[in-house]
DNA sequence: TCCAAACGGAACGATGCGTTTCGTTTTATA
DNA sequence: TATAAAACGAAACGCATCGTTCCGTTTGGA
């Protein structure tokens, strides 16, 4: 019984039959992600990662068949499904996101929401992806909008799917522009506060 | 004086002296856009625009050391310069703004844009240039907004430079998005309308 | 007159692409 | 229990692009 340990000491896995073996699939995830960490996008090549994963380039190509797919299912591994919290005001709540949005992004595994806004812009199967994602997260941002509309916190004529799109607008132009340190309340204030009823 | 005609029947051009031959950029250029608009951001190699070009590959890297350096010279040369309208009103004068820009995206030069800011989130060099331009553009835009704060049209406490921000967000989102035929008007309205004063 | 620089062109090794082939391992089916 | 099917690691394939390095030619400037 010969064993041969490879650069990380890591054994190298077999077929555990006529099904896919997730001790595979959540190799191979692990790999692309830290190539991502440690090389950044251009790091992340099929080659790089079936071999930091000592997995098979077949084995690759069967099921994820390009970059791309790769990305997303790294991502989709690790985002988080934020819960928006009601903090009993617009602006307040939506700070709220922004604070947790931003902080999320700054980590590595959120960096490579950016990586696949990026390669969306060349990449048919990515752009799908990321359209069903930022739909579902537009839903949960216009039901929070929602709540301060149902307090009768927002000026007459005000659609929420309208605004949430402009707040998430907000977010992606600091992410995608480097600028994360903005301050979130600040922010919250200049996207939505003009929809708000003036107080009397 | 044996003349060789290539695949465009394009003469070879030859050193001018010891300085750069305006006419080799100028093929370059040229070569690098035809690229993009026929076969999208992976038909942009160096090789594929030296061919084309019928230029030696060392002439490219010399003037432009990467890939990103190519892209943002191309969006330079056709990007162009708007002079924002003041349409006696804020909605009026961003809704312009929108129909200029949009129709300016919709374009293959345009599309370009798309490619800049998937680049910069991966090249330092591209992502430089781009916030150079942003900027610019941003202050021409903070402008506009000036003019319908000097007429009184604003709220109180709106800073021209946040909303500028704001309005140029849900541009870029419509871009990365895909959803260049967002009705310019009704986008401008969602976007601004909340702070203008109230008319009595 | 001679040097320096730009030019086109060709070649280099290295790397990644996507596919194919092979032998092994295990489950599912007959 | 025998057989077919599928997944796995590994290696190799041809092809394309990368970025660099030569070469010989052309031409302006010192």
């Amino acid at each position: 019984m010969p064993e041969f340990t490879g650069e990380c000491a890591k054994p190298q896995r077999r077929s555990i039959g006529a099904r896919r073996n997730p001790a595979t699939e959540a190799a191979i995830l692990d790999a692309a992600c830290d190539l991502l960490r440690e090389k950044g996008v251009h790091g992340l090549t099929m080659e790089a990662v079936a071999r930091r994963a000592r997995a098979g380039k077949a084995t690759l190509y069967k099921w994820w068949p390009n970059r791309g797919a790769l990305l997303v299912a790294v991502y989709e591994r690790s985002k988080g499904t934020h819960q928006h919290k009601d903090m009993g005001n617009l602006v307040d709540t939506i700070a709220e996101f922004y604070r947790y949005v931003f902080a999320f992004w700054k980590t590595s595994e959120g960096q490579v929401f950016r990586l696949i806004i990026a390669e969306a812009q060349s990449d048919q199967d990515v752009a799908e992806a990321l359209e069903r994602y930022r739909l579902e997260r537009l839903a949960a941002l216009s039901e929070a909008v929602g709540w301060a509309q149902a307090r009768g916190e927002l000026r007459e004529g005000v659609e929420p799917d309208a605004l949430a799109d402009t707040i998430m607008a907000a977010a992606w132009l600091r992410l995608l522009t480097d600028r994360l340190t903005t301050d979130p309340h600040r922010l919250a204030r200049d996207v939505v506060s003009g929809w708000i009823v003036e107080k009397q």
